[in-house]
DNA sequence: TTGAAAGTTTAGCATAGGCTAAGTTATATG
DNA sequence: CATATAACTTAGCCTATGCTAAACTTTCAA
């Protein structure tokens, strides 16, 4: 190949890879309070706005109002005053989030990171791995200490 | 170790997390744009509004309002109906951003995944890799087909 | 040299996701 | 059982980041 002819992608290429990072951003949040409330759950019994609003370290007054959007999309059901359940659709989210999350912060400590390193690394990442990727992560981790 | 006893993160710990996961998205935009713009300067000697909006697949008066804020915070110049320049700032946070991204790019290949999905996560995951986790993957692919 | 096309800007709108302050309800304690 | 404290909700504000439509400027070609 002559000198300087790397071939670069059309603008339309381009345009595809920041659209997806744009579709993985609009679902993050989601992601993250479904993957919080199943943990709130498991852990304690119920999960409550409070406690939610500490682990993701906003105002309450913020959690309410994103709740809103989750009850809309149909991910958890509240009424009231009473601590937040999820719908099964929820619960299918937030287990699949769940798995993803941990292949890439196992994944990360497998590499050679530190436990907060990849604990704190992996919470961003994690919305950015497609399926294929994520399937090259699980093969490093079968071969190496996973 | 009892059984069921795997120590869990503090809320305090947990929400240092979802805040630089906040962090790095508020940083975001800003370091796509002007490593987009290094880009078109060094692909075709200028950056132009119009490109800029092709190549991110967003419209161009949504280009031009985020143009607005680079300018405030100092990172680029631009005047009426010209095209847009890159400050010393501006440089400097492209090629810091192009570094970054090269490497993420070049480590999901190395891990196996193919040159498109590569190019297509790597433009979400840079922006979440902290300095240590970009270590590794740089020593990881020094091992490998680096 | 003068229009038409291409590119840029402005205006106005929407949603997401932050915040504080003030009001409401539930719960725990004396 | 009364009330103080904790938890939750509402209201209202803000910025970032998208959009379309309309107006304006530059550039190119006839
Ligand atoms: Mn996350
Ligand atoms: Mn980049
Ligand atoms: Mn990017
Ligand atoms: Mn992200």
């Amino acid at each position: 190949m002559a000198l300087a002819t790397k071939k670069l992608p059309s603008a339309k290429l381009r345009s595809a890879a920041f659209k997806r990072v744009r579709a993985d951003h609009s679902a993050e949040l989601a992601g993250d309070y479904v993957e919080m409330i199943a943990d709130l759950i498991d852990e304690r019994g119920e999960a409550r706005c409070t406690d939610i609003a500490m682990r993701l370290g906003v105002a309450n007054a913020t959690v309410v109002k994103t709740l809103k959007r989750l009850q809309t999309a149909g991910l958890i059901t509240q009424e009231p005053y009473r601590a937040i359940f999820l719908t099964v659709e929820g619960w299918k989210m937030a287990e699949d989030g769940r798995r993803k999350h941990a292949i890439v912060e196992k994944f990360l400590l497998a590499l050679g990171v530190s436990q907060e390193t990849a604990r704190i690394d992996s919470e961003g990442i994690e919305h950015h791995v497609s399926t294929e990727t994520l399937r090259a992560m699980g093969k490093f981790l079968a071969r190496n200490g996973g």
